[in-house]
RNA sequence: GCGGACGUGGUGGAACGGUAGACACACAGGACUUAAAAUCCUGAGUUCGAAAGAGCGUGUGGGUUCGAGUCCCACCGUCCGCACCA
């Protein structure tokens, strides 16, 4: 191993530069912490001593720690530093309790920016790509990030991407991937296809633009096959939060329900159409139905529409319907009727009307429903408009039956049945049995008319991207074979260097030779499949490729069953859905074509899942109407009074909102500058402290410069002690005096408080945790006999302990000022000794009639009676009694005493 | 519309049902300094009071409890997710 220059401290015993004579209760002056030089010292340290590189030791429990991997856009933001900040604590910390850490780094580098860098600025997007990559890795960096990046990986990396292609042919073969042509979501600014998840209000989630519906082939992944257990799986997720749970679950969105097939009067329907099949969740609300209707694309409605010029118009304004939230709000629910009547399942002659309605998804169910106006606010709408009948058929608890009615509002929760003839007085849930149970009996053209089903709203995965910058399907089109699978000795399929980017549309199509090829199995002129896989594909499996970034296999399954589930990821909500979810999904989809298997007995890949909060900024906006960056103004005044001044032209500047950093905004502070002028320590101190980490943080200077004065402080504490108590080898005494033990109970009590609230990933607190103390060593300096040069020195080095994995370059420094010639990245966090964490004397409170009138210094191994004698001696208890009698005493020991009278 | 989260000083926020406001930022006063910065000390929820002390205080109104910021119900407000899902 390459020996450690741990010589660097700015200070040695004996040093110098201080004063020979201490006087610990007056300031001095000390040569003051230099952050930014000081940083670089121990990063050096670091990286020449390879400590951050895991291997798998099975000698210490394992632990994964995981910060979503960044887009290479050009530079870190804030939203990154404090992402990596809190990974990097959690990391750090976890290696001092003993833990074998993984804590990778690497690029999501596949994607649109480069491809739109390469158009505007005829870059070729590789070399935007690792261009950004270099001076970004540089930026982390410069955070002192615990990041083993002897793993790095890219994306755009043939050494990835071809692994990826590896597991799309088992994924093929499986049957998990394939081939439709279907409705897609059409991004024509970007000129590719959208996943439902990546569509965000109508608009695409990258590009704002207002998304069409297209009649496209593109790759599917089977997603829908896995909902069940991605539902299912959820509850195993304690450790994630509720919200993200419930969104997922929500967008999973399982419902139950029955499949029921309506046979059509003959007279009435189209040739060669005898029955309609809708989908409900509501069949004991049958009796209650007064239509059915389907969608404009549903085959009934395309039949009808053949021999009525109306309905075939109406129709079609139902497909031009836009599919933004605002046309959809603002459009009635309108509907044309076909002329078809169907027969209700339990009563031959009844019959209602068929109906092509514009709320209708052909997607959704079968793309038809029976309607039940007094059962759903939606088909009672339709019901007033078109005058169709509402029957209540649930007597809400509470109502009498020959008095209830509705109006215009639908009753859609349970209650008991009524105008339901056999079902009359069931509950919902027995009537829904009944009625489902009748239907599976009954027989219709040869089957049962009704079919329990579960239903879900997830769609499956469209993945084809028509992009350059993406892993390219690995599949050829031959006219005789039809879509054959790429050879896996052929692999990597790799993009071509030569591509243009001049026009819209996909490059690849457009390439003069690239996708000729021969066909794998007949060898006749063939072409390869010139769309390319959807970004998120690369992102489901990297943290299964970090396990073994070098394999030659996509997984080293020894590997990745010794490091999974990653055991903490962290990363942005806006995730919830989209990454999570898929990655969910992928971890099971390559476990069943045999890549991955995991260790436990889960299919998880994030054991616990943290979301962190955002970075906000004040916005400034000039007189002209333009956003100018904070480096842009200064401020006069303060509290009410303060303003901002537009120092390029000295006019006032409105102070706007405080909002998420944004380009658009320029409410942006860049990392870069922070480091170099505060250090890194101070933006990850910074980042950490005051807003609990879930919830969004405001950047402000003072917040910075507070966070710098911290530091010199921690610096000054730990030299004053250092410089007082130089000898690193002291003998812990027998005895404490008073002095001591009160600076040994401080520090083993917030030795406990920090550890267990990093564990908790709450860092505010632990970070209060610290400056609380620091306060408490500060004002202890200078006491003491000889016993406090232990006491001090103990103190000291668990202070230094405890930033340690939040400020962790100044943690260095000061460990090697107080004269330890070892890296602390390599030390254990020290163990508490319990009996320091208990004081002998508690205070608890006195309460009269739950109102605190006093407190009581009492032994905290009272006994009951005397903690109430000695409250009922009090004088403000007395007085508050005002002579009442004492009628119970409630003593919670050690904590409180309650005087009822 | 449906689902969910959150409402605590000037500000960010602490608080196993048990002394609300820890800790920090900002502020004010003082010390040091020729001065500033830095540092150190002190103060501060609010009302009344010179003080001791007392009243009121965790969005609003109820409830449970010896005791509620915390649990329950209703309402108001803010934010987030989904959105014709049958």
């Amino acid at each position: 191993m390459t020996p450690l220059n741990l010589s660097g401290s700015l200070r040695r015993p004996g040093s110098k530069t201080g004063p020979t004579k201490r006087d610990f209760t007056t300031p001095m002056s000390t040569e003051r912490y230099n952050a930014p030089e000081r940083e670089k010292h121990w990063q050096h340290a670091w990286e020449t001593g390879r400590i951050f590189e895991a291997s798998e030791d099975e000698s210490k429990p394992k632990c994964y720690v995981l910060e979503m991997f960044p887009y290479p856009s050009g530079r870190i933001h804030m939203g990154h530093v404090r992402n990596y900040a809190m990974g990097d604590v959690f990391a750090r910390y976890k290696r001092t309790k003993g833990f074998n850490v993984l804590h990778p780094m690497g690029w999501d580098a596949f994607g649109m920016p480069a491809e739109n860098a390469a158009m505007e600025r005829k870059v070729h997007p590789g070399k935007w790509t690792y261009a950004n990559i270099d001076t970004m890795r540089g930026q982390l960096k410069s955070m002192g990030l615990s990041l083993d990046w002897s793993r790095e990986i890219a994306t755009c990396s043939p050494d990835y991407y071809q692994h990826q292609q590896k597991l799309f042919l088992d994924l093929l073969n499986k049957g998990i991937a394939y081939r439709k042509s279907s409705k897609v979501n059409w991004d024509p600014v970007d000129h590719t296809v959208l996943a439902n998840e990546q569509v965000i209000d109508g608009r695409g989630w990258r590009s704002g633009a207002l998304v069409e519906q297209r009649e496209l082939t593109q790759w599917f992944f089977k997603i829908t096959d896995y909902a069940d257990e991605l539902l299912r799986d959820l509850d195993t997720l304690t450790n994630w939060p509720e919200k993200v749970r419930l969104m997922q679950a929500n967008w999973i969105g399982r419902s139950e329900g029955m499949l029921i097939r309506w046979a059509l009067d003959s007279k009435t329907a189209p040739k060669n159409i005898s029955e309609l099949e809708v989908y409900t969740t509501r069949p004991d609300t049958l009796f209650g139905a007064s239509f059915l209707a389907v969608a404009a694309d549903h085959p009934i409605a395309r039949a009808a529409s053949e021999n009525n010029v109306k309905l075939a118009e109406f129709c079609d304004e139902c497909r031009r319907m836009g599919t933004s939230v605002a046309e959809i709000e603002a459009a009635e629910k309108r509907g044309f009727d076909t002329g078809i009547r169907a027969t209700h399942p339990f009563d031959p002659n009844w019959q209602l009307p068929v109906y092509v309605a514009n709320f209708i998804l052909m997607d959704y169910g079968t793309g038809a429903i029976f309607g039940c106006p007094s059962g759903d606010q939606r088909d009672m709408d339709f019901a007033r408009r078109y005058e169709l009948p509402v029957v209540p058929v649930i007597l809400p608890p509470g109502e009498d039956a020959a008095t209830f009615a509705l109006k215009n509002k639908a009753y859609e929760d349970d209650g008991v049945m009524m105008n339901s003839r056999f079902l009359d007085g069931l509950s919902t849930q027995t009537a829904f049995e009944e009625a489902a149970m009748r239907l599976e009996e009954q027989i219709l053209n040869g089957k049962p008319q009704g079919a329990r089903k579960v239903n879900f709203r997830l769609r499956d995965w469209g993945i084809s991207r028509q992009r350059y910058w993406g892993c390219p399907i690995p599949v050829v089109h031959c006219a005789d074979c039809g879509v054959v699978p790429v050879a896996e000795t052929d692999l990597p399929i790799t993009l071509p260097e030569d591509a243009t980017f001049d026009k819209p549309g996909n490059p690849l199509d457009r390439h003069p030779t690239w996708k000729h090829c021969p066909c794998p199995k007949c060898a006749k002129p063939a072409q390869r499949e010139t769309d390319t896989m959807d970004t998120f594909v690369d992102s489901s499996w990297y943290f299964v490729r970090f396990t073994a970034p070098k394999s030659q296999k996509p997984v080293d399954k020894k590997a990745a069953q010794y490091w999974l589930p990653v055991d903490q990821y962290i990363g942005g909500i806006e995730h919830a859905i989209l990454h999570l979810l898929y990655s969910r999904f992928f971890a099971r989809a390559m476990s069943d074509t045999g890549h991955l298997s995991f260790a436990t007995n889960t299919r998880e890949p994030f054991a616990a899942l943290f979301t962190q909060g955002m970075v906000t900024h004040e916005t400034y906006l000039s007189q002209d109407g333009y956003w100018l960056l904070p480096t842009d103004v200064r401020f006069e005044g303060d509290g009410s009074t303060r303003k901002a001044v537009e120092i390029a032209t000295g006019r006032p500047a409105a102070i706007g909102s405080i909002e998420k950093m944004s380009k658009s905004k320029k409410n942006l502070v860049d990392p870069d500058d922070i480091i170099a002028h505060y250090g890194a320590d101070c933006a990850r101190w910074f980042m950490l402290s005051d807003s609990p980490p879930e919830r969004d943080v405001i950047w402000t200077e003072a917040g910075v410069a507070g966070a710098g004065r911290f530091i010199q402080r921690v610096w000054r504490i730990v030299d004053d002690i250092a410089e007082k108590y130089p000898d690193a080898s002291l003998k812990r005494p027998a005895e404490f005096g008073a002095d001591a033990l009160e600076v040994r109970k401080a520090a083993h009590r917030a030795l406990d408080q920090v550890g267990r609230s990093i564990e908790a990933l709450r860092f505010n607190v632990a970070v209060a945790n610290v400056h609380e103390f620091a306060n408490v060593l500060q004002s202890a300096l200078g006491k003491g006999g000889p016993d406090m040069a232990y006491a001090a020195r103990e103190a000291a080095s668990f202070l230094v302990t405890m930033i340690g994995p939040m400020m962790p370059h100044l943690a260095e420094e000061c460990w090697a000022r107080l004269g330890y010639n070892r890296l602390l990245a390599n030390e254990p966090w020290p163990s508490v000794e319990a009996p320091l964490l208990v004081d002998d004397q508690v205070t608890i409170a006195v309460q009269v009639n739950g109102k605190r009138r006093d407190e009581l210094v009492i032994s905290r191994t009272a006994k009951t009676e005397d903690v109430e004698a000695a409250a009922l001696k009090l004088e403000p208890v007395i007085r508050a009694l005002e002579g009442r009698p004492v009628k119970k005493v409630i003593v919670v020991p050690q904590r409180i005493v309650n005087v009822v009278g």
